[in-house]
DNA sequence: GTCACAAACTGACTAAATCACTTAGCCTTT
DNA sequence: AAAGGCTAAGTGATTTAGTCAGTTTGTGAC
């Protein structure tokens, strides 16, 4: 089963990417320009282009053009096309998080550079305010992940937290405690500042746990 | 900025899966019947299919139909467009597991039920004679991370092993060691059968480590 | 009953347009 | 000279109408 026009396609465009050195926010020539180059229509192109858009690796503008994504370099990535949201769902992606994030955590810990701490005290104090929507909160995680230096940790933790993006609101009416949030989070930082692997392992999984424990006593929803 | 035509049908074929209680392997209306019933015409129609089958939401089978694909309801994907592998990316891939798979093992042990046993027995055994291509040998961590009883934490493992699938051959040149391999996978099983979490997460960052070495100490490929 | 074959379905792709939106440059106005 | 509005070129978004190429299924001959 040979692989089809439009496969081969995305993957001539993802040379054309790859080979011209381009990176996120770079434009990538227009449809009509890549059916003449290869010698198909622009249908064509266009659904080669669509596969790509759906996993980040490129963005449309409308009359614009067509630009490379933020996520094309990514390994592992949030389904944009995910099942909705349940209470279940969020009770499986805390109960993820709690066996994944405390290793991470006592990974940054050690890991941890000067501009990491940085960031992870931004991303404390900003979170009772939030200025670029009401996920920001959970900036501080992928935060905590980017300390560990391994990009690939970040993007796990970031894919998984995506997925709760969308119905963040819903979430915050279940568990909207930002004094806490705000405390635990500044505790976390500085056991990692410390470079307090123990430490930092076991206030992330406390942290994850009240987070948990909040949502599972909530009311059924959806 | 509304969404464009192409996401909105995208999201209504989505639903069409869902409302339709449609699971992997079942089959979609065709994209005549789609451009049809939301009239509008097929180029159209499959451009959104495109973007569906990129995350492995719907399968195309030539003269056949589309169907429903494996991954329809998954939360977190490997990247299908990711870029090329070098000798950083596995380390940096390997480096990540050594974080996260240890965890995972100790949840493994305590959560672990008779069939997961059975399933990581079948693993172990079948990797040294792959019936399924060279990638078996990886069957075995996403049977481990399955044992934890949450399939988001089979998807996460499941999503950064499949990395690996394409350029498995090349890995296995510089760490071909099934005997050893084998010998390790066994006995982690023993200490999840054991329910032993503290000696499964022992071993299993013992076995990553093992590997990393090795990957680290070959001579650099591509 | 079994096999060959032909219709009828399906996806894959083409061709040539038109519409909608963005951008940049020019030109007017101030 | 600076500010604002207009216009034209370039781009994505979508349509229309068809052809080609596989797959499935039922029918009829054997």
């Amino acid at each position: 089963m040979p692989p089809s026009l439009s496969d081969r396609l995305t993957e001539s465009i993802l040379g054309i990417i790859r080979d011209g050195g381009l990176g996120p926010g770079d434009a990538i020539p227009s449809a009509r320009e890549l059916a003449k180059r290869f010698a198909i229509t622009t249908p064509t192109v266009r659904e080669a282009l669509r596969k790509l858009e759906a996993t980040g690796a490129v963005e449309f503008r409308h009359g614009s053009g067509t630009y490379v994504g933020p996520t094309i370099n990514n390994v592992v990535l949030a389904n944009p096309h995910r099942p909705p949201i349940t209470k279940d769902s969020v009770l499986q992606l805390i109960s993820a998080r709690l066996v994944l994030e405390p290793a991470v955590a006592a990974q940054s810990a050690v890991a941890r550079r000067p501009e990491n701490l940085e960031r992870l005290e931004a991303a404390v104090t900003n979170a009772l305010i939030p200025p670029g929507g009401p996920a920001f909160a959970l900036n501080f995680h992928v935060e905590l992940a980017a300390a560990s230096g391994n990009p690939l940790l970040q993007e796990v933790l970031a894919s998984l937290l995506k997925v709760r993006v969308r119905e963040q609101q819903q979430i915050r009416a279940l568990y909207d405690n930002r004094e806490r949030d705000h405390e635990e989070h500044q505790a976390i930082v500085e056991a990692v500042r410390a470079q307090d692997a123990a430490e930092a392992e076991r206030l992330t999984r406390e942290h994850l746990d009240n987070i948990r424990r909040a949502i599972e006593s909530a009311p059924e929803w959806s």
